[in-house]
DNA sequence: GACACATTTCAACAGCACTTGAAATGTCTA
DNA sequence: TAGACATTTCAAGTGCTGTTGAAATGTGTC
């Protein structure tokens, strides 16, 4: 992944709305949910969701369909995956020992705190 | 971790001359770097660097302390852990099957560069 | 076709983010 | 103490971000 693409995908999820929209995706699953739920949940003016959504899908988080008069979005966990890796690249760089996410069993011994 | 620390978080690092920061601050371990280093390799004014330096302090991802002169800054380790252990339960979330980078087990591939 | 529904597009606005230059602060050395 | 060095603080300007309201687009139903 480039640094540019992290950059945009750090960037879409720094937001409120975005990361919930984001997180009601995710549980959603592969099938997605429609834009009004979504409106609903979040409690989003429906253009305001669009907005939103918009840059979702601009950092590649989201895919869209349509089903009848919805526009269904669905998370692209693939981008999440590689945004993930990135950062556990970024922050383990040449130092395994002082970086161990992912697994939830983190090490702390090593880190020296000042 | 809070969402709203994620958030923070999040946007702390969702801009390019943070995310170089960091990572270098990364490569230097815990024992740090001073910011006139930062800012001769990041070609960043002084007064720019602090500017994203205390964002990167107030979302907890550096530590600073005085050394003689300069200031020497360390990348914080345990956020950017708590930050991918949180973007991992999200990215998850009752769905282990949906979200793994690679197809079993974590793949390490070559280290990305800018 | 006419109408309701779901969502997007457009326009305007307040506020925050990033950049730049100048001045101030804190520390070391002579 | 004077002067240089390292960094921070302050102030001003530009552009982007998120919000809101109104209008437009696309789709299903009668």
């Amino acid at each position: 992944m480039k640094k540019q693409s992290a950059v945009s995908i750090l960037a879409a999820l720094a937001q409120d709305s975005r990361l919930d929209a984001f997180r009601l995706l995710v549980e959603a699953g592969p099938q997605g949910m429609p834009a009004g739920h979504l409106a609903a949940s979040l409690e989003l003016t429906p253009n305001a969701l669009t907005f939103h959504l918009d840059r979702l899908r601009d950092a590649g988080l989201v895919t869209v369909r349509r089903e009848g008069r919805s526009m269904i979005y669905a998370a692209q966990f693939e981008t999440m995956n590689k945004l993930i890796s990135y950062l556990t690249d970024q922050c383990c760089q040449g130092r395994p020992e002082l970086c161990r996410p992912g697994t939830g069993k983190v090490r702390r011994r090593a880190l020296a705190s000042s």
